[in-house]
RNA sequence: CGGGGUGUAGCUCAGUAUGGUUAGAGUACCUGGUUUGGGACCAGGGGGCCGAAGGUUCGAGUCCUUUCACCCCGACCA
């Protein structure tokens, strides 16, 4: 392509809105402009990273056996009504109805419309297993889009859905997706975790997400600093302590505690560890009829996880209650304790199943129980539920967990046979009976993707594209266009390159030196050749985008050497 | 959905407290010239329903009412 030809629109200053790197760099660099909140137009730029990124997913999933298909967009809202997904999905359905007044969505992920599509077309576990997926554009209606192209209400997504006969089958096929994900984030260019997460809305028995790791990415995640092990602190789990604190010795005891309320003042009135202290963080929990106050204990030093508090209720939302509202049941706030407590449902955290020498409260004003003894609850009040701390010890292994932000990318889940119950989606096992297909479903973001490569690598002159993502692989700047044995030298390179099926940028334009540097630094091609005033000398300079380096090199040489680069 | 902010040239923003020439700057764009290794310089030029609707006034970018859009914090987010 010619630069003097190209609709690259690049700007010096960036748009007000734009907060994140990736935004910036892609809006100024002319690979997107914004159009609506979360709306955003693919420029020539941008169109030719999305497909190197779409080509390399198709590669990979074809070379794992998956089948490409592509799906309606506009869906009929009764497969949602059949699943019941379109009270779940609430306000992000965008819903409308066509002329005959029949109600339609715009599809946020297509489950539904797959397993739709294979009901009654696969019926034997012959037929099985199947992998099928589609890269598509999905749209949800967010509340709040932001980031650029990070969280937008229009994306693309890569959405695979896989059916089996078996749960067995259905992990190995998980086990298969997660390393073709990994192969295709590695030649991207990225950085990257496997994490276990939580399973969301979506449900099922397990998941995984693909983590960029970047700082300004939106999940925290907990990762091992000895083994593999990484997961999102929506799901972190930690092993049992070994810096355990000194235990108080003391005898079981009601004793006085005048306005000591918080873990601080119990800390400092008793002198002792929080980890020895109950910790109450009493919820509303909303399920979807009703709703019941719900006591959450953990210890003292730890927090509570709100996804997992969610997910030991079986909660749609997790919400805070007012100190009236606990009054009202009885219940008395700051001194708010597990024993002898039959005005709420609670939920223990499973550090404290069998803990001893704690301190909590007397569910009566002003008083605190010392030296108690876990043991005397009940097994069913103990899930997991406080959030991992840095430090905490793996649960894998001996090492330390830490915390480190990362742009989820992609998230793998062992569905099972939710939604083929749901819809009736059913094939014949071996025994001739009717059973409904496991399946799994593997999603990665497109257009995020576009977003994290840049968060990933950009620095204060702009986007530095990895190489397999990059739109163009060299850009060919002419410093001078009057200068004839420059432009000379650029054509025959340029047409060289060509014919080479090299991805290539000729910049012809009538512009300055310094002017065009920038331009190419802003767009980030991973090789820019340099034909300037050194062609006296014979010499030219291929510079290398990532490296930030100018290396001069023999015009005579240059072809070979470039190709050497690449 | 709660709280806050901003809408003026393609882009970044002045101007609005106190209404009053023809609404400005930088940048980008066009023409001519000089320049040609880090977003150059000189001269000339085009470009605006001041987000929209209604109102107050002799007069509104500026005051009042309504509305829309976008952004930020939070809630939400397969």
């Amino acid at each position: 392509m010619r630069r003097s030809r190209a609709f690259i629109p690049t700007t010096k200053e960036a748009p007000s809105d734009a907060q994140l790197a990736s935004h910036i760099y892609l809006s100024r660099a002319g690979f997107v402009s914004q159009v609506a909140s979360g709306l955003y137009n693919y420029m020539p730029l941008g169109k030719r990273v999305i497909k190197k990124i779409e080509n390399i997913i198709n590669e990979e999933m074809h070379f794992a056996g998956a089948q490409e298909v592509e799906l309606s967009f506009v869906t009929p809202a009764d497969l949602w009504k059949e699943s019941g997904r379109i009270e779940k999905f609430g306000k992000e359905l965008l819903r409308f109805h066509d002329r005959k007044e029949n109600m339609f969505v715009l599809g946020p992920t297509h489950e539904e419309m797959m397993v739709d599509m294979v009901r009654n077309r696969v019926t034997s576990y012959k037929q099985l297993p199947l992998n099928l997926y589609q890269i598509k554009t999905k749209f949800r209606d967010e509340a709040r889009p932001r980031f650029g192209l990070m969280r937008g209400r229009e994306f693309i997504m890569k959405d695979g859905y896989s059916f089996h006969s078996s749960v067995e089958d259905m992990d190995r096929e998980f086990d298969a997706m997660e390393a073709a994900y990994k192969k295709i984030l590695t030649r991207l260019g990225l950085d990257f975790r496997i994490v276990e997460a939580d399973s969301g809305a979506i449900g099922g028995s397990g998941s995984k997400e693909l983590m960029v790791i970047a700082g300004s990415g939106e999940d925290t995640i907990a990762i091992c600093d000895t083994c593999e092990y990484g997961a999102n602190v929506e799901a972190a789990s930690r092993s049992g302590r070994t810096n355990i604190p000194e235990a108080p010795i003391a005898e079981f005891n009601k004793f006085k505690t005048p306005d000591v309320k918080s873990i601080e003042d119990l800390e400092n009135f008793f002198k002792v560890d929080g980890y020895y202290i109950m910790k109450c963080v009493a919820k509303r929990a909303v399920y979807e009829e009703e709703s019941e106050i719900v006591l959450f204990f953990i210890r003292g030093c730890d927090n509570l996880q709100k996804v997992k508090a969610q997910n030991a209720t079986g909660a749609l939302d997790i919400v805070d209650v007012s100190e009236e509202e606990l009054k009202e049941l009885g219940i008395v706030p700051g001194f708010i304790g597990p024993l002898e407590q039959a005005k709420a449902k609670h939920v223990i955290d499973i550090d404290l199943k069998d803990a001893k020498h704690m301190i909590c409260g007397a569910n009566e004003e002003n008083y605190h129980f010392i030296n108690v003894d876990m043991s005397v609850m009940d097994e069913a009040y103990y899930f997991d539920i406080a959030e991992v701390n840095e430090g905490d010890a793996c649960p894998c292994c001996d090492g330390k967990l830490s915390f480190t932000k990362g742009i989820e990318v992609g998230h793998i889940f062992k569905l099972g046979t939710t939604y083929s119950s749901a819809l009736k989606a059913e094939f014949l096992d071996e025994n001739g009976k009717a059973q409904p297909f496991v399946m799994g479903t593997y999603g990665m973001g497109v257009s995020r993707l576009v977003a994290a490569i840049i968060e990933q690598h950009h620095d204060e002159n702009g986007c530095i594209w990895t190489k397999e993502s990059s739109p163009y692989m060299v850009n060919i700047m002419i410093s001078n266009v009057k200068d004839d044995a420059q432009v000379t030298l650029g054509e025959e390179l340029y047409a060289q390159l060509q014919k080479a099926n090299i991805e290539v940028m000729l910049d012809d334009r009538k512009e300055r030196f310094g002017f065009k540097m920038k331009d190419a630094e802003l767009i980030g091609f991973p090789y820019t050749i340099i034909i300037g005033k050194e062609l006296e000398n014979g010499l030219v300079q291929i510079f290398d985008r990532r490296a930030n380096t100018k290396t001069d090199i023999d015009k005579n040489m240059i072809f070979s050497k470039i190709i050497e680069r690449i």
